[in-house]
RNA sequence: GGCCAAGUAGCUCAGUCGGUAGAGCAGAGGAUUGAAAAUCCUUGUGUCGGUGGUUCGAUUCCGCCCUUGGCCA
């Protein structure tokens, strides 16, 4: 049987040295990068989510960044759709897909498929919004445990986002959200190797955290999310102002907080970013696991790449 | 040097009318299906500054000492 073409994938939280090692092995291995970020994907925020710079890309192409305005919202199933259908035109290009990123939700949607449920509706998701503001999560969760109780009973009450979800999901297709999870996950039509960045020392991590984001604030985070206010009709819900060191950043332009608390909560919520992305590694099977703090890092990856692409040959 | 206040969890603090103490934050662990850098769940033993005294028993009351603020010299 013919072996299936390969994929590399780079996956570690923040920090962890990814777009370094992916440039890396994409000089080395004429990849081109797709890149799996849930951040990355917004034009102008370019600082606070340390999107590779213009010179990083300039040698290698990268896919998937500067996709949309802070005003919109991207979703796992679009990625899941925009790199299936990347890594088939790279593949056509005669060169390797790599993609690289930290948003695990995403890398489960890719690997593991996405059940068939309708699309995000905004309109819907306001008046959902809306009904919380007046009744309160809880009460939006009694009301689901009626309609669906499956998905209720898996959800805590205070889980705003997914109880909006499940309810949405009912308005939109009136049948319960449980009902349309749980068929078998396809195959990919590819080859995956995976190399998981993950350090042996979390201390180390935050060491580095709280440098970079030092970096940000030195680089002009603030000045960035000013234009960006200006620029755009933001407001502090948007899923862009979501974002790790934007919302920080939001606060202190609104003046609710000063600069000391400004670094202190921003390198705070990018340690548990990190966190939260250790905690999806650590339960993902088929992962090349590599240690991000060793200096051999990018030998052990590029071997580990070489081996992988002569055994799908 | 004198007076006053404060020293309790990594941090900010509450509390014990004397029976060895608990919140928030941080940290840690977990969940995760079209917003995911999101959203949510679980998790708190620490010479209660030190040392004497009173007491059956002191982190709590008293003395002294140390540290840090403030005020006065």
């Amino acid at each position: 049987m013919p072996a299936l073409p390969p994929v590399i994938a780079v996956v570690g939280p923040t920090a962890s040295g990814k777009t370094g090692l992916s440039i890396a092995l994409a000089e080395e291995f004429d990849a081109e990068i797709i890149s799996m970020d849930s951040a990355l994907v917004y034009r102008g925020m370019d600082v606070g989510t340390a999107k590779p710079t213009m010179d990083e890309r300039a040698g290698v192409a990268h896919h998937l960044i500067d996709v949309i305005d802070p005003t919109e919202a991207y979703s796992a199933a679009r990625f899941r759709e925009d790199t299936l259908r990347l890594v088939e035109q790279i593949r056509t290009r005669g060169k390797l897909p790599l993609i690289v990123g930290g948003t695990m939700l995403y890398f489960k949607a890719l690997r593991d498929g996405l059940d068939d449920l309708p699309r995000a509706d905004p309109e819907l998701r306001e008046q959902i919004e809306a009904e919380a503001a007046a009744r309160g999560w809880p009460a939006l969760h009694g009301e689901l445990a009626q309609l669906d109780p499956i998905t209720a009973q898996r959800l805590q009450p205070g889980d705003s986002q997914r109880i909006g979800r499940a309810l949405e999901v009912i308005r939109l297709t009136g049948r319960p959200m449980s009902d349309s999870l749980g068929r078998e996950p396809e195959p990919l039509p590819f080859e995956l190797l995976s190399l998981s960045l993950e350090p042996a020392e979390r201390a180390a991590l935050h060491e580095r955290i709280a440098l970079r984001f030092d970096t940000m604030l030195s680089s002009g985070l603030i000045d960035e999310l000013r234009g960006l206010r200006e620029r755009f009709a933001l407001n502090p819900g948007l899923p862009s102002m979501r974002c790790v060191g934007y919302r920080q950043a939001w606060e202190f332009l609104d003046g609710r907080i000063g600069r000391m608390e400004l670094r202190e909560q921003g390198i705070i919520a990018t340690r548990q970013l990190a966190k939260r992305q250790l905690t999806w590694l650590r339960s993902m099977p088929g992962l090349t696991r590599l240690d991000c703090l060793r200096a051999d890092l990018h030998a052990q990856a590029r071997s580990a790449t070489a081996k992988f692409l002569k055994e799908t040959s």
